[in-house]
DNA sequence: AGCACGCCGACT
DNA sequence: GTCGGCGTGCTC
């Protein structure tokens, strides 16, 4: 009887950093146990072997023969992303109708590149004469020594074994030679010496110069003695050919240089070598220093690098012993305050997780908050018999990998980053934190496009951890969830009021309207001037906030009001005053200023609609003397004697609240609020609402005067900062006005965008797929557009924008399957939760 | 994303 | 005849 063939194992799943799906792989020759779910994999792909992560198991009868994973990088024990991450993150780009290897190119930041070493051999008895070249025998040889399509050709057909070691990281260091090893003839130098038996034949000159090389010891040149004796190069040269002298090898001491690497090295370069020994008084330059290497005095040796230096925590300022009254709930928020103060009451019930060894993940959106929660919560971590450690952009890969791997050992259970945290190997989370959570900046502008919040929900879940939203002011979102509440910080806002000019007696209501803005002053309104001079003659500091970077949103021919536009996109270009160019914003297209007006020949231009470099100019007119600083994407100027105390103005965009506030901060001014709120998305209050808290809570305990320039003086999101109301006034009523409008989180939205380089390509295809979803049941308050992407025309392509309302998730997924019905004739992406445009 | 393949117009 | 534009399709 035999045995009944035990079934073939599954194959794995594994993503690559590559916007494909991912594929199946067969498990390795002689692999035992489970997929290894979250760990890394080298897998043939194109010819060559990349990184990929094990996401799932693939289907046992697969279409076609699959190739084999190689080799599994990481201990299964000790997956590189955890195995409930993987699925949760799995889950939401399932969902999101994304292919699984965007997702994790944008989630997963470090690791994709793997240091280990690879030799390879042909099996025994192998027969590779078919193959071309040079092919690898049945000795070990490193695996660089061919190239990697012959090796993957041979890998298929099965006739290559395969080893592969990590290897640690690695730095170059130069150190000194022992003395023993250094070649001889480097140890020795070539000297003039007198001969034992002076000729009778030399000159009473070539006689002297012999006595005096006698007497003084051997010299290293010729000109040397020359000079030494007193003598002409040429009688010394003489002497020596009448053998008056002779050439010797001589022991010659060690250099200085080397005696000085022998002390104080190793080094990372002969530059350090050189500047070390020449600040030492051993004179040497790298040239030099490169030379005796060369000689053998000095060789340059891989080391393993030591870990890299991580960002300090910083001291504990909050008490983890105080009452934890924070809800308990799965899903909960914390509004309000001062980051300071968030931080404080969040800390009781971080600590109390630390302390029990569970794990704590903190999401934040940008630089600036990321700093305030390291500052607020790192401290925490030492108290608790753990450390904190960062996992974000700004620092270096060493320092990312270096992280990655504390929390994998367990040595660190809290982790702040940016979305690059939100896969790390975190033991045992019970809390996920995000920070801002209605904050733009946590939506991925490009690639998988994800809305990190989201993800982040997902993960928390595939965890069974809780979800925590912190903020200064919560999402519309968030309002529905339990909660705590704190005060707003007190702020004291004035309001310029462009619309309603103060009553000018003097002057008819005619004239009054035609001029109001002259009036009131515009783009700096005569009360915000006078704030300015005030923080001029008291020495303090300001910072105006302007809509857009440039001197202009755009230039106007006065004549025929023809406006410049982009060749690429549907756009105005902007006017930069200091470049003297007209640049696209989009795409980046720019040109010089035209003498004159395309349409008319008119010479003129005006511009309209102020930007960082017209309000920087402005102030400086109004004020002279006064420094003048500029922040935004164009021109960063260097604040640091802002940051010193001393007085002074800075005009910039948004970017500025990524930055520390100046410290003797006075005055806030928004110089044209409408800006946030003339965008066509129903979250556009919201977030100029939520510019106005962020501003009132910018620096960490002044409350500047805010100074709010604007057409709308009664837009409720800015009323209530005026009438002190508390921090959910606004994002309640919104959420209100959310429901009954059928918006989020009363409905579940997603963007389909169809583009094409043909509109009406683009516009048909974007028909034929509203029809489908109507086929398909959709109903019309379900199905909204096709309509023009707000700018027509985007970098040369047409986009076309689809929207789906759905009452609740399973309904989107329902929808969204239309998709897979069939090809459509034109790019279609999908984004789950879009932010901007609607 | 890359990188093939393949189909059309502009040149020696 | 070829060179080279970019549209389409594939990667286990």
């Amino acid at each position: 009887m035999t045995p009944a063939a035990a079934p073939p194992p599954r194959p794995w799943q594994v993503v690559v950093n590559l916007p494909v799906p991912a594929y199946d792989f067969a498990v390795p020759h002689g692999f035992v146990g489970g997929p290894p779910l979250g760990c890394r994999v080298l897998v043939p792909w194109r010819g060559e072997l990349v990184v990929g992560l094990v996401v799932g198991e693939g289907d046992p009868r697969g279409g076609h023969r699959l190739r084999e994973a190689v080799h599994v990088l990481d201990d299964p024990a000790c997956p590189w992303v955890p195995a409930a991450t993987v699925a949760g993150v799995q889950g939401w780009a399932h969902d999101a109708r994304l292919p699984a290897g965007l997702v994790w190119g944008d989630l997963l930041g470090v690791g994709w590149q793997a240091a280990y070493a690879h030799m390879v051999r042909a099996v025994e008895g192998a027969d590779l004469s078919a193959f071309a070249r040079k092919v690898p025998t049945e000795r070990w040889t490193d695996a660089g020594a061919f190239a990697p399509n012959l090796l993957d050709a041979i890998r298929e057909q099965g006739l290559l074994e395969e080893r592969f070691t990590a290897r640690p990281r690695t730095k170059t260091v130069v150190e000194a030679r022992p003395l023993d090893d250094v070649p001889p003839a480097s140890r020795t130098v070539t000297v003039i010496q007198a001969a034992a038996q002076r000729p009778t034949t030399l000159t009473p000159k070539q006689a002297q110069a012999c006595a005096w090389l006698a007497e003084h010891g051997p010299q290293e040149t010729l000109s040397g003695w020359a000079k030494g004796a007193g003598i002409s190069a040429g009688v010394v040269t003489a002497a020596l050919n009448a053998g008056g002298a002779e050439y010797v090898r001589v022991q010659a001491p060690p250099p200085e240089a080397w005696t000085w690497l022998r002390e104080h090295g190793p080094l990372d370069s002969y530059a350090a070598w050189a500047n070390g020994a020449s600040a030492q008084g051993v004179p040497l330059s790298p040239t030099v220093a490169g030379t005796l290497a060369l000689r053998g005095w000095a060789d340059t040796v891989e080391v393993p690098a030591p870990p890299p230096a991580l960002p300090e925590p910083c001291a504990l300022v909050a008490d983890p012993t105080l009452p934890d009254r924070l809800p308990e709930e799965a899903v909960w928020r914390l509004h309000g305050g001062r980051a300071a103060t968030r931080f404080g009451v969040l800390a009781p019930r971080v600590g109390r997780l630390l302390s029990q060894g569970r794990g704590v993940l903190v999401l934040a959106p940008d630089h600036a908050t990321l700093r305030r929660a390291w500052e607020g919560l790192s401290g925490l971590a030492e108290a608790c018999g753990t450390r904190a450690v960062q996992i974000a952009g700004t620092l270096s890969e060493a320092q990312r990998e270096h992280s990655w791997h504390l929390l994998g050992m367990g040595a660190a259970r809290l982790v702040i980053g940016s979305g690059h945290a939100l896969s790390a190997p975190l033991h045992d989370p019970a809390l996920v934190v995000v920070l801002e959570e209605a904050s733009d900046a946590h939506k991925l502008l490009s690639g998988s496009r994800a809305f990190l919040p989201d993800v982040a929900a997902r993960i928390a879940s595939a965890h069974d951890a809780a979800l925590a939203y912190v903020g200064a002011a919560p999402a519309a979102e968030s309002v529905p969830w339990p909660g705590a509440v704190l005060p707003p910080p007190k702020a004291r806002v004035h309001v310029v009021d462009y619309a309603n000019p103060p009553e000018q007696p003097e002057l008819g209501p005619l004239s009054s309207v035609q001029h109001k803005q002259g009036d009131m002053g515009y783009p700096i309104s005569h009360d915000l001037a006078r704030v300015l001079r005030q923080v001029q003659e008291r020495g303090r500091q300001a910072v105006l906030l302007a809509p857009r970077r440039g001197y202009s949103a755009l230039l106007r021919c006065p004549t025929c009001e023809h406006t410049p536009h982009c060749r690429n996109c549907d756009v105005a270009l902007r006017f930069h005053q200091e470049t003297r160019q007209l640049t696209c914003h989009q795409c980046g297209y720019h040109e010089a200023i035209p003498d004159r007006c395309d349409n008319c020949g008119d010479r003129m231009w005006k511009a309209r609609g102020p930007g960082t470099e017209w309000i920087a100019q402005e102030v400086g007119k109004l004020l002279p003397g006064f420094p003048v600083y500029r922040l935004d994407k164009d021109r960063q100027d260097d604040l640091s004697p802002l940051h010193a105390g001393e007085p002074g103005v800075v005009v910039g965009t948004q970017l500025l609240l990524s930055g520390e506030p100046p410290p003797n901060l006075a005055l806030v001014g928004v110089t044209l609020a409408d800006t946030w709120l003339n965008v066509s998305d129903f979250r556009a209050s919201e977030r100029y609402h939520r510019l106005l808290r962020q501003l009132a809570e910018w620096h960490p305990t002044r409350a500047p005067m805010l100074v709010v320039q604007t057409f709308q003086a009664d837009h409720p999101a800015l009323r209530v900062m005026v009438e002190g109301r508390d921090t959910l006034a606004y994002p309640a009523a919104e959420e209100r006005a959310r429901k009954a409008l059928g918006y989020p989180p009363h409905a579940r939205l997603a963007q389909i965008e169809v583009t094409a380089r043909d509109p009406r390509k683009a516009q048909a295809a974007a028909q034929e797929l509203a029809d489908a979803f109507h086929g398909a049941g959709a109903t019309a308050q379900e199905v909204l557009g096709p309509a023009p992407s707000p700018v027509a025309r985007l970098r040369g392509v047409y986009p076309y924008h689809l929207f789906l309302r759905a009452r609740h998730d399973a309904r989107l997924g329902e929808l969204l399957r239309v998709l897979d019905t069939r090809t459509w004739k034109a790019r279609v992406r999908v984004d789950v939760n879009p932010r901007g445009g609607l």
